[in-house]
DNA sequence: CGTTAATCGATAGTATTACTATTATTTAAC
DNA sequence: GTTAAATAATAGTAATACTATCGATTAACG
């Protein structure tokens, strides 16, 4: 629950959609139980038909509001990324280090350091979309089409964000984009595969495994850049 | 070309198939075909109509194959993953050092270093696939289904298959399929990304830039792990 | 040489998906 | 109280993802 005086609100490229979801409530409607029903169906099995019949309204209106589901993805893609952008903002204000900087950022990308404001909706739901099927809103045949929108802008906002993070701790290192984005798709495959293919991760030996392990192998890429042969 | 007197074969899980698509002319084409034509429209754009008039046949000779096209892209992927482990028989044989196995290993990985043994059908082609596609064989809703079959069971041995050469660099070495799994999605990613979101990744300063980067974070996470705080 | 079985092409058909269009009704705005 | 906007209701289309049936061809076997 929000008790404060503000709260976030999500800088979303209007052209991911048609009408604004948050104007009114079946938009409203709309976002919360797409998150809900993706989780349940899996995003091949939903469809606009079944979440109109959900949530009490037809497809036609369903598509008043996103051109299909694939920009819907990428609306609720976007909204987490500056869900996090927030998230990372909060936890990171007024520190100084570098490496509790980056530690910061790794829990929160791994959905482990919430602030107790909450946000709107279910933003668990949402995480577990974002590692499972986020990945199908670039891995599409008009990447570069939706790319040149700005439709990716609030992902790549994050991993500059993160990149800033690095180059504080060593300005000369030299390829922080890839290792921002390794640690990112790997923390959302490593939750994926501790369910579903846990022989393709490790099980895990304390709560932080996760975060420890990225922080880690980010420290050390960073410290060892230069020193092996 | 191959005119040794031995050749690959990959063994594929037959519950992939409803008829061995190696068995006859019509299945050898439908799986040419379906490599070029999932690049050239996507996944999602591919369609069984679309590959069976291309190759000159019906919608229901190339279902009498596979049982949809996801389980045909099970089928790509686990012979990618056969002839994934051939190629590191072939680059490791002999070898000991197990820096250097896995530097072959890497390299494989990211299809630099065929052996000079052509595979039957287009490799790079099937590479591209691997990159942009593989995902969403394992990214679905029946996930666990799929598994309990072992249709993932050619990719857990690569990653087992390389878990043995990190222990062989640090026995005592905690999350080795972790660190694999990262690598080997980490190197799918970057491929694509470097192509279509190059603002995640970083401008290749050198040809074997992939290799290097993900050779180095593996070994510097190996020799670093209990060495820091 | 003839029978049988397997394979494939041809055709047809169904349920669902992914939309688009139209109209009437309700709600909100001024 | 009028006007405009939003939505519900209905209908319809093209494509997708299949399934079923039926001959024609080929191969395998005795």
């Amino acid at each position: 629950m929000n008790t404060g005086l503000f709260r976030f609100s999500a800088v979303i490229n209007p052209e991911m959609y048609l009408k604004d979801p948050e104007s009114s409530l079946l938009g409203k409607n709309i976002i919360r139980e797409s998150v809900q029903m993706i989780n349940e169906l899996g995003f091949e099995g939903f469809t606009f038909k079944k979440l109109s019949q959900r949530i009490g309204t037809t497809e036609a209106s369903v598509y008043r509001y996103f051109e299909n589901k694939n920009k819907l993805l990428l609306y609720l893609t976007s909204w987490y990324w500056a869900w996090i952008e927030y998230q990372l903002a909060l936890i990171n204000a007024n520190i100084n280090d570098p490496c509790l900087k980056l530690w910061n950022a790794i829990a929160v990308l791994s959905n482990r350091k919430l602030t107790d404001m909450q946000g709107p909706g279910d933003i668990n739901g949402l995480f577990d979309i974002i590692c499972v099927e986020s990945s199908k809103s670039y891995f599409v045949k008009d990447v570069d089409s939706l790319n040149s929108q700005g439709f990716f802008y609030n992902y790549k906002r994050i991993v500059a964000n993160i990149r800033e993070i690095i180059l504080q701790i060593d300005p000369g290192y030299a390829t922080p984009n890839m290792l921002i984005s390794t640690i990112i798709e790997g923390i959302h495959h490593q939750l994926y595969f501790a369910i579903h293919l846990p022989s393709l991760t490790d099980t895990p030996p304390n709560e932080d495994y996760l975060e420890d392990f990225y922080y880690k192998l980010a420290i050390s890429s960073i410290q060892n850049q230069n020193n092996l042969k």
